[in-house]
DNA sequence: TTGAATTGTGCAATCGATTGTCTTATTATT
DNA sequence: AATAATAAGACAATCGATTGCACAATTCAA
């Protein structure tokens, strides 16, 4: 039916005998324009099915409302999680949301950075990618001053904001609740040593250890890129050395399922043989067979923190304040870890 | 160190006495200027660190290399994998992806399509929300003559060009299957049945009863939302009635754990007594104990395929073709319905 | 009554790239 | 050599909203 939507704000200026500049600064509450003319404006505006135009006027004041968010990969239930609570609260304040995956991938990850300040994006929300090792890339951002916040993944050489969740808290309980079990020689898969979430699970672990003075043997702690196929290659390490551990602490859900699938395999019995806890709380690990104990991790609330700090950069050009949010972590006791 | 990055096509133009015109012309490749003034253009442009701005462009030319997409849950892997695939190739050819959620409500849904609307998105793909049974939003697209394509969930009322599974080969091969088992009484949860995917699953498994002549018993044909919840409600009366089914071919995965582990609690075993089928090959499914059979859908391939139509509508003005196109689907066959 | 203060609007430039039309320079045609 | 045809580039308007400044109308004080 009607094809056209061109309805500026010339047209309600035109129906009022106004001028542009006047509609304009009605549609924008602006003070100095009498609540009649205002009411008149805003009035003859839904009459005519006005649409303000996001691109003239982000041209004109050189904002775009939208900010980016870079993760490794949006099929990851943490990060979805994490995207979900971005946008609610973003839309929530008029703002858009341009996702950029980076697949765990640094070149990709710089594309994401390039796309993502070609579109003008007034804030940046990030978690960088596993397999990156420089972050030159991100000086785009904090040279031009655009806002960025990190989140889960975050690098202490740039210096933002950033919202993680208690790794170290999430490794220390995780190792104590295996120790309370009663399980003495417990091993830790730990991701990438350049992350500082794999590092404070780690640091968390062996603080637990230390408090319940177990000795902290250096072969039962191994790092892996956790994926699903080296997480076999863990389970194989550990659980056909001579002197298998009677636990493993994963450094996430992942290599943890990798661990029981093995397990299954060759008959080993968790959590009697040996008992798993992983971390994050995938939707996964509820239904293993035995059911996974793991910490969770509430990705919506991570991101929901990130984007209140972002905004709040951006609105209220509070800078860079470099503040870091901590969010709490708790474990999930399952089966895995079920030892009487 | 550099703060300012406000080179323009003018700074360009300056800077080697050309017009500003030119400049443009040259960046894009026109045929009215020389190979040699292109080069210079060019080199200065790389030079001078020259990014266009795609606000100004874009109100001119009133495209902006956006494409809006609408799917219930971000965190559905299916939706997630889909997401990957529309990203992917739209990043390729130029486009930006903006991804509203809708939560399978309708009145969310309806806000997505003025989000996107007013984003002035060149063209949207949409998967529709499972609660909504009033379509009327999405003309606020096609008044406009803004290119839309469904995928998965679609709908017939609305004339566009669609991206499906072969859902009803899919709910043909999940019958044949289990019927090939052996299975005598089959049960079927369906799904909302104003959705077509739900239809033909259904359909599906009813021609797949009447090739092998298996009497259709309505009580065994049961419609459900597919959610958890009432994934269990169905559990219940499907298992606990007098004359039980010996298999059931659920709707969807979900609703095909919630009854195997309603089975597992009950102590019903499966397949033994009851053989299960599901519909999409979640991650989940392969983990369960006893792993899910189930119907391979592949999000990545639907969101590429529609990605693909919307282009090609948007860059070809091929207009509505209305167009559907039907992906294979394919059987996974586990544990759950392994009887010898 | 006059000048100052206040209030409400209009004018016109601006953001940066695009594009129809016009101008000049060059080459081809007869 | 003269004209037509073509090529290369310049000019200026344009997309639609915003905003500094100018200006008119109204109110107020003295």
């Amino acid at each position: 039916m009607k094809n056209e939507n061109n309805v500026t704000i010339h047209d309600i200026a035109k129906a009022l005998n106004i001028s542009g500049s006047t509609v304009s600064r009605a549609l924008n509450n602006n003070a100095r324009i009498s609540e009649k003319t205002k009411k008149a404006v805003k009035d003859m505006a839904k009459q005519l099915g006005y649409q303000p135009n996001a691109l003239a006027s982000n041209l004109r004041t050189s904002c775009t409302n939208t900010i980016g968010v870079i993760i490794p990969r949006i099929s990851r239930y943490f990060f979805s999680s994490a995207i979900t609570g971005i946008e609610e609260l973003a839309r929530e304040k008029g703002f858009n949301v341009i996702i950029c995956q980076s697949n765990d991938l640094e070149e990709r990850e710089s594309d994401c950075v390039q796309t993502l300040f070609a579109s003008r994006v007034d804030g940046v929300i990030s978690s960088v990618a596993l397999k990156a090792e420089n972050y030159d890339h991100y000086k785009t951002f904090t040279n031009r001053n655009i806002p960025l916040v990190f989140f889960d993944r975050v690098v202490d050489e740039l210096e933002t904001s950033k919202v993680v969740v208690d790794d170290f808290k999430g490794g220390f309980i995780a190792a104590e609740h295996l120790i309370s079990k009663g399980c003495k020689r417990i091993a830790h898969i730990s991701g990438p040593q350049h992350l500082n979430i794999y590092i404070n699970r780690l640091q968390g672990f062996l603080k637990a250890m230390r408090k319940h003075h177990i000795d902290i043997n250096e072969e039962l702690i191994i790092e892996s890129p956790l994926t699903r196929e080296d997480g076999l290659r863990c389970a194989k390490t550990l659980l056909e050395s001579d002197n298998p551990p009677d636990a493993i602490f994963a450094g996430n859900d992942t290599t943890a399922l990798s661990i029981i699938l093995y397990a299954k395999e060759k008959g080993i019995k968790i959590p009697e043989e040996v008992a798993v806890v992983g971390f994050s709380n995938e939707p996964f690990s509820e239904f293993l067979s035995p059911s996974l104990t793991t910490v969770e991790q509430s990705g919506f609330d991570v991101g929901t923190k990130a984007t209140e700090l972002l905004l709040d950069i951006i609105q209220n050009k509070t800078g860079n304040k470099q503040e870091t949010i901590v969010l709490p972590v708790n474990l999930i006791e399952r089966e895995s870890s079920d030892k009487k």
